[in-house]
DNA sequence: TAAAAATTCGGAAACGATTGCACAGGAAAA
DNA sequence: TTTTCCTGTGCAATCGTTTCCGAATTTTTA
């Protein structure tokens, strides 16, 4: 590794290395010549400090952590972008796990965080309503965790989420006043907060509205794209087809988009479509797709943020319930015309 | 941070903290009977060893370090995704940095990571022709570096890059055989051995072909989004307008595709399109998207696996030139019928 | 001018894990 | 019985930094 280390500068400048650790954090005990000594010499040879030395003494890494179920998707990814941009204006580094949805793989990254790679976490759940027994450890070790979106719903906390049921309300609404008469939900999970919300909001459009609403219309969907496809294009197939659609993920919605061009029902003639999602090109399906869009960027910032206001200030108790709701930003396209 | 340590272990089981360690890390040397009293205890209280103690003792982190210049893009996001399952399954962890296509901020990471927070990294660079001073000091230091897409041209190494000039070649003879009398080529950079492979490429389909091509036709666009829009849009204005593009990156096929719907030019009818991207949703768009897809995933986990091989095997020379090609996939689709 | 205080620096002990070496105790060989 | 060897364990050094505690020198104060 780095053969550069702070007593290889000592004895080149024939001072102690508590004198250079000193002059490179800046302390007031060193005189500003030797302070201009040592950084000259420091800067000529790029010496760097071992960050696992100084994370060893100081007990702390400057690191921070981000588990998101899915990285590939546009809206964990520009979480993280937003994270990542808020840690490195503070000097603090991002790492950024995968749990691939999965509770056990989850569980496996946070023992892994145990052992001090970071000095707080910033988590989407895969699972909410599993125990957060795992959380809890963190909790213990007295490293604080923060979460977004699939926010832990047995252990108290910052959480920030958005105005799901809001949206979703907001989306089906818009899908009935065209003039929908039966517009099917397409979710992954009721059990989550997320899917609960959206699920709720769908369902309070219609009332609102007066409208009647088939159990039926309420479709939980996995998370095998193909298998989602194929349901559909059963769905559409038949005569009973819904005449609106509103997708409670990216991936939903793109494989009712799939599935309807595969039938070759006409968006939005026969079919009106709505979607959440954070694709950066909407407006170039065909047709152009109605979104409601997470504030993803945001979201990873204001977490950061917060993470890292609680990190400095003691006074900020940063396990205590709070919730922060960033609105997300409905934008009706041709596809529900 | 953690307070459970291999001290507080040992003095748990009146054991010495060596013999504690080697139980855990499984030496012949102790016996299978207290090898079970210590990981039975470690399980139970959920000792992680400290990352950081380890790191500093053994000098090795077992983590890698991949710096792409954009996170966001598909492309490089697969490519993270691609080498964080490799690093995964081996034990290692990936950490991603993002140098937002900026020199300086490249450099700023590479010398953070002299500090010895990564035992390798990938790298796609920022820009190619720089000076590489910043990664001879990997070098120095032990750390090895290999390369991806955008590659050191000033420095040797394992490098791993797609066949652009062929890709990009049968591209554009798609595009002239489809009848297309002027295709511009739009390039970000022809000083990256990447743009200039495609440029090369999209040349040498005119000269086979037999085709004339005005070089004004090859075009160099920023960064700037909506300023590379509206370029085209000014040039789709004109009835000198082309009748068919090659895009040598996803913003930039994205761009033509919003400058012709602006001017309502018909794709392919009056303008036939072609774009290397990665983007999932290509048949999604109006009208589908012909494609040259760069193996993204596949590199990834190429990378990990040559570079993790590198580092068990002394034998192995991670600094000696060596050119890995991979395959990219063209897709014709109904945007250069 | 002597004492007190401030300034500037060095020595050494941490942080938590690994590892070379020493050393018991028992088994095997002589 | 004595010697040799092996097995299982403990001691202590080490990785590179920070930081507590003094100590030496200079400056200020009485």
């Amino acid at each position: 590794m780095s053969e550069i280390t702070i007593k290889y500068l000592a004895q080149k400048l024939n001072l102690a290395t508590s004198t250079v650790s000193r002059a490179l954090n800046d302390s007031h005990e060193i005189s500003e010549t030797t302070k201009r000594k040592v950084t000259e010499l420091a800067k000529a040879l790029n010496f760097q400090p071992n960050a696992y030395a100084k994370g060893l003494r100081q007990q702390k890494t400057k690191t921070i952590g981000i588990i998101v179920p899915d990285r590939v998707n546009p809206f964990f990814n520009l979480v993280i972008e937003g994270a990542e941009s808020i840690c490195r204006a503070n000097g603090y580094s991002l790492i950024a796990y995968n749990s691939y949805e999965d509770v056990e793989q989850e569980k496996k990254i946070v023992y892994g965080l145990l052992g001090g790679k970071v000095d707080a976490v910033i988590m989407s759940l895969a699972d909410e309503e599993k125990e957060a027994q795992h959380l809890e450890w963190l909790r213990e070790r007295n490293i604080p965790v923060i979460f977004f979106d699939r926010v832990a719903q047995h252990l108290e906390g910052f959480k920030f989420t958005t105005n799901d049921q809001e949206s979703s309300y907001l989306g089906t609404k818009h899908l009935l006043e065209k003039g929908c008469k039966k517009v099917i939900y397409l979710g992954l999970s009721h059990t989550s907060s997320v899917g609960a919300a959206r699920r709720e909001g769908f369902i309070q459009a219609h009332q609102e509205l007066g409208k009647a609403l088939d159990p039926a219309c309420l479709m939980e969907m996995g998370h095998n794209d193909k298998e989602n496809q194929e349901i559909l294009e059963k769905m559409f197939f038949k005569l009973t087809r819904p005449d609106g659609v509103l997708a409670a993920a990216e991936k939903l919605g793109l494989a009712a988009y799939r599935a309807l061009i595969k039938t070759r029902i006409k968006v939005p003639d026969q079919v009106r479509v709505v979607s959440f999602t954070n694709m950066q090109m909407a407006d170039l399906l065909n047709p152009p797709l109605s979104t409601i869009a997470q504030p993803a960027f945001d979201m990873g910032s204001a977490c950061a943020l917060e993470l890292i206001k609680g990190l400095k200030d003691k006074k900020v108790d940063l396990s205590e319930e709070k919730r922060i709701i960033i609105p997300s930003v409905f934008t009706p396209r041709e596809s529900s015309r």
